[in-house]
DNA sequence: TTATATCGTTGGTCGTGCCAACGATTATGG
DNA sequence: CCATAATCGTTGGCACGACCAACGATATAA
């Protein structure tokens, strides 16, 4: 949202301000991905490969919260990039085995670098001791 | 997002927890709000409308942060639905006036209701000192 | 008066998140 | 052993919030 002059029955409201929050973070985040030519869906599913090698789509759905389907998409753009290889699995034919490359894993390397720097800038306004107030209190209301 | 097994490399980050903090707000927002039969575009037009009275498209735009096509999009649901009256405007030819009817009028006290009681839906988890920290934590990441 | 600005509107795009259904394959239970 | 059920990848759809470009009509400015 680019901006706007703040409604009285909406103003200070926790689903407003969170919903706030997390635009202007997300916004941030989209930016720093996007300058890596990835987006969030592309992000999660390589960490998902790093963290627990080769899966099935079905699996790699399943430990990202990312539909099927969209896994689907997320990796035939994935493959594009040579950031992740998919082959049929020859003990299940249904399933497919996807694993992340070399490529893959240098891409991971360089989203985490800017990942990190995202939550420096998203929590910019907050010192110390208030960063780990949020923190432990979203991490209550999740 | 149905549910997810935690990625190491996103969990606990703010980008992340907020997200999710969001994502369930929004969902029992939604939920709520789809039970009166509206969307959150709708809610903020009919806010703005009674918290300024008759006004135009692109004002309407303005003071809710939402794009002038979006406006007329929801403008024209509400006028289906009676909840807001659109007129051309005598002084300037360009532009609409819209008013918020009765209906719309009792529409919103019914939303106000809803939208106080999904307030409490979702900082359930956290006491009253908690969620004064939270609000004021997610004004100043605002 | 000519140029500029604004208005409503149409018709897109994107990202995230869903859901239904299909053919292919594998597992289960009578 | 065979029929039924479950699972897999995939296609194609929808919702929602957010954004953008461009149009004709109208109004304001230089």
């Amino acid at each position: 949202m680019k901006d706007m002059a703040s409604l009285k029955r909406v103003d200070g409201l926790p689903t407003w301000l969170l919903s706030r929050a997390n635009a202007r973070a997300q916004a941030i985040l989209h930016d720093a991905f996007g300058r890596a030519g990835v987006r969030g869906y592309h992000f999660r599913v390589l960490a998902a490969l790093e963290e627990f090698g080769p899966v099935s789509q079905a699996n790699l759905g399943r430990r990202t919260g990312i539909d099927r389907s969209d896994i689907v998409a997320t990796l035939n753009d994935l493959v594009v990039k040579d950031l992740v290889s998919r082959a049929p699995d020859s003990n299940d034919r249904r399933q497919n085995v996807v694993t992340i490359t070399r490529p893959g894993e240098e891409m991971l390397r360089r989203l985490d670098v800017a990942l990190t720097e995202v939550q420096d800038v998203v929590l910019e306004p907050l010192n110390d001791r208030e960063r780990a107030t949020l923190i432990r209190l979203l991490a209550k209301l999740g």
